[in-house]
DNA sequence: CGTGCCGGGGT
DNA sequence: ACCCCGGCACG
């Protein structure tokens, strides 16, 4: 550290020094080495650096080295020691165990709509005990991933990869029994359910390879958006597992014991398990899902997954393809006995809204071992919407629990997979360019924090997991038009800026965004 | 060619 | 996060 430190501190100063010529007060010879680009007028500045920056810099230096470095050790040291193992320990394993067992069984199934309630309990508690009784599975599980997720807390690590490995038996469990015992789709197509089956593998896999990175940030239901997400900030948020939870959702009202939001480990847990076991059912879900997945690994961003309908005056956001698709066929298309039969049509009626979170993953990692982190940022403008959909979804539904309904405290936007469809809540990136001082929507996209893309649903085609690729590239160029935005460049400010105004000499009184090469902040147009 | 600033790299 | 710079597009 001290090392650091001083190399650091040297290398700065010596390139200060440099930059600006010795200490010696007045140094005539000019600097032609200063900038690397010779400039007569610079030896201008180097006085008045030496004034204020050189002194200053010598009297940090003395400071730093002598009283900081030791004493930071030792603060480090202390708090890997004491702080950082204890508060891990209780937090996640207890609870984690108890807790998620708990809703677990709590969290069995109930589906809103059509779903016969006694048909998952059964397959719930079959699953249950087979899962207690069998151990790892040899099944190579992403380790990767739930090492990323939780790093420093040894404790929490195990915890977590057990959970893991169990989830993914599970999930292999479920796979088998799932097709043999559960009949909740009874009237589904034979060759559906065919599909269904190679499906539910790449199913498999992929939230093999992603869930793992989820940790669900200890977040308040109501939370607003946070209001810094423009300066790169994380903002608490689901992870691409959240197509998951959708099913788990609808459960809490029967689960009493609502996981508590601030707990990470436990809330995640809960949901996982569930969630698994509804795969099978939910083929448009599952299509969906291999959708996420490119993307989402690669930034190792989190993405949360939800369906809106479109029917006029309706809005009604569920969390998963099928949940909408019944909601639609029962609801607006009036079918309400045969639950399960699809001829498609519902999908012209719902969208897919897809919140996407980058750096969001850095901010879990540092969240989820403690702090509740209650307090809710400030709100920006286009929360509102996000708002009351989500509103409009806890109600409705009562899917949300309140770790799915923290997630969406992100800004997102809907997009419509049918062109021809009604009334995409928001416009796409593409048309931003109109905007006359874009500054509203470039912002959102050139915001790496937010991303959005609109993915077709189609449950009635499903694919193998082997067309993951291709997939990928759709959603590279559904998201892209935020990309593109970025190779037309916004037409140069007109006004005059810190360097016309001040001119070379002044530089240093250039606002810093201008000393960067950024885009001026003093003078903005 | 000067200027504004994006993208990216270093610390 | 801060600092810096290469390089590009615009005028």
């Amino acid at each position: 550290m001290q090392a650091r430190r001083l190399v650091k501190r040297s290398s700065l100063g010596s390139r200060r020094l440099s930059a600006a010529g010795p200490p010696s007060a007045a140094q005539p010879s000019p600097e032609p080495g200063a900038r690397g680009v010779p400039k007569p007028e610079s030896s201008w500045r180097p006085p008045r650096r030496e004034g204020s920056g050189a002194a200053l810099e010598e009297e940090d230096e003395e400071e730093d080295v002598v009283v900081d470095v030791e004493e930071e050790d030792d603060a480090d040291e202390a708090e890997a020691g004491s702080v950082g193992s204890p508060p891990s320990e209780p937090a996640g394993p207890v609870k984690g165990h108890g807790a998620a067992r708990g809703s677990l069984k709590a969290t069995s199934i109930k589906r809103e709509m059509t779903f016969t309630a006694f048909q998952q309990e059964d397959i719930k508690s079959g699953l249950n005990q087979k899962l207690s009784d069998q151990h790892f599975f040899p099944l190579g599980m992403k380790e990767e991933d739930s090492k990323t997720a939780d790093t420093k807390k040894p404790g929490r690590v195990h915890e977590h990869e057990k959970e893991s490995t169990r989830s993914v038996c599970l999930l292999e469990q479920k796979r088998k029994v799932v097709s043999s015992n559960i009949d909740v789709p009874p009237a589904r197509k034979s060759s559906e359910e065919l599909d269904m089956d190679k499906v539910t593998a790449a199913m498999v896999l992929t939230s093999l390879s992603t869930s793992p990175l989820v940790r669900s940030p200890p977040v308040r239901p109501n939370e607003s958006l946070n209001g810094s997400w423009k300066e790169g900030g994380f903002v608490p948020s689901s992870t691409s597992s959240s197509g998951y939870w959708s099913w788990s959702a609808p459960s809490d009202q029967s689960n009493p014991s609502t996981p508590s939001p601030p707990l990470s480990a436990d809330s995640f847990k809960p949901f996982r398990l569930p969630s698994q076991t509804d795969d099978g059912i939910d083929e448009a879900e599952t299509s969906s899902l291999l959708f996420d997945e490119p993307i989402p690994r690669k930034r190792k961003n989190s993405m949360k997954v939800m369906f809106k309908c479109l029917w006029k005056n309706c809005g009604k956001v569920l969390s998963t393809a099928v949940g909408i698709q019944k909601h639609i066929r029962t609801i607006h298309l009036g079918r309400v006995g045969e639950s399960d039969y699809s001829d498609g049509e519902e999908d012209f009626y719902y969208t897919e809204i897809r919140l996407n979170t980058d750096s969001v993953a850095d901010g879990l990692s540092s969240l989820s071992p403690v702090s509740p982190s209650l307090a809710s940022p400030p709100s920006f403008p286009t929360q509102d919407v996000s708002k009351s959909e989500l509103s409009c979804a806890k109600t409705d539904t009562k899917g949300m629990t309140p770790l799915s309904r923290s997630a969406p405290t992100n800004l997102y936007l809907v997009h419509t997979d049918h062109a021809y469809q009604a009334t995409p809540p928001v416009n796409i990136p593409g048309s931003t360019k109109f905007m006359p001082n874009g500054n509203s929507f470039s912002i959102s996209w050139q915001s790496p924090p937010v991303t959005f893309t609109g993915v077709p649903v189609s449950p009635t085609h499903t694919r193998p997991a082997g067309s993951g690729e291709q997939k990928q590239q759709i959603q590279t160029v559904l998201s892209s038009p935020p990309r593109a935005s970025v190779g037309l460049r916004k037409p140069r400010g007109e006004g005059k800026k810190c360097r016309k105004v001040y001119g070379m000499e002044n530089r240093d009184m250039w606002c810093t965004a201008c000393r960067w090469k950024k885009a001026c902040q003093r003078f903005i147009d």
